[in-house]
DNA sequence: TTTAAGATGATATATCATAACATTTATAAA
DNA sequence: TTTATAAATGTTATGATATATCATCTTAAA
């Protein structure tokens, strides 16, 4: 059990791709996922299983048209567009992926249980390369961002918070002078 | 001078529209926006001017289609999308105007001189209707950021933060049970 | 005046997303 | 088991967003 807890809950989603138990992981995330979904109409339908599958497997966020695309490598009865946003859809209100709306893209929730847990996820998205880091916000963050908020007069019902920075690979200073214009 | 200054700076964009000496304000800005860019190139050229001018004249985000549809419903040469968009990174880079990419949208600039002068703008955006506040980080909430922002391995340059809640107008409860699902 | 860089126009095309209706599949009632 | 129903998925069309490429125009400097 704690072998099998101990993978998707890493930080660096990158790490996690070769990690020995994958495969384990993947049961136990799927099988939650399962029973998560099985109140609701059919639940966790073969196509829906196999788009949280290719989600799951993948540490880079993927657009809607590349889920379609790696799900239809595999030889298996093709899908089109539409049905793998309308899953998306469904898998996103199960709270089972998240989608990035900065980037257009989907990631599976690094939950322990791969149902989301996080009250206020954080997404630090690269501003070069779109790499991804999924955090829960710490409760002085939290405290901060009620307080922005509602100074904005908004409501904080259900945020989501994305940033823009750079990961350690883009950081690097291939900054030219006029970089500011390109 | 205060005058002139206190137009822009409001945080709630939308008390802005009808303010007295918008106009005022208006020329301030575009001169500031002038001298800025005379650097660069041939700086504030007529057709930079005129979609800055759509962008401060509105008070809501507007996608490049619309600021076309907006520059082109007043007589003049009419402006094909492709400009919009070349015209809408040049003006980004000069931090006269910011693009909110969770919408696809762009605003001006809300700085009292015009050119951006927040070092963490905040963009709280409404989830249903896309109505956008902006604001500055307060030091507290850059400090969290930051420090949430290297617990991820990231780092913090020119960082922009988007976070989705609900505005006053879309806060009602039309709350259905079975909400979760659509 | 000529030239070169920068800006814009024109066109095509790629990418992201949804609408509308038809068909298939799974579940539960008869 | 058959049938009725709702849910899911397929199919097609189209709209919205964005970029690539090359041609033309404009400006400023030589």
């Amino acid at each position: 059990m704690s072998k099998t807890q101990s993978l998707l809950c890493d930080t660096d989603r990158d790490t996690r791709c070769e990690s020995q138990s994958e495969d384990e992981h993947m049961d136990f995330v799927i099988n939650q996922a399962m029973s998560a979904c099985q109140s609701k109409g059919r639940g966790l339908t073969k196509n829906r299983k196999r788009v949280l599958e290719v989600l799951l497997n993948t540490s880079e966020p993927l657009s809607a048209y590349e889920i379609r695309d790696k799900y239809n490598e595999q030889g298996h009865p093709h899908i089109v567009a539409m049905s793998v946003y309308r899953i998306l859809d469904y898998l996103t209100a199960m709270k089972l992926i998240h989608r990035l709306n900065s980037t257009n893209k989907y990631i599976g929730c690094n939950s322990q249980s791969g149902i989301c847990e996080h009250q206020t996820p954080v997404f630090v998205i690269c501003k070069q390369c779109q790499k991804v880091s999924e955090l829960d916000a710490s409760p002085e963050l939290v405290g901060c961002l009620k307080a922005q908020i509602k100074y904005s007069g908004f409501s904080a019902s259900q945020s989501q918070l994305e940033i823009t920075a750079e990961c350690n690979g883009c950081d690097k200073p291939q900054t030219s002078p006029d970089q500011l214009l390109k």
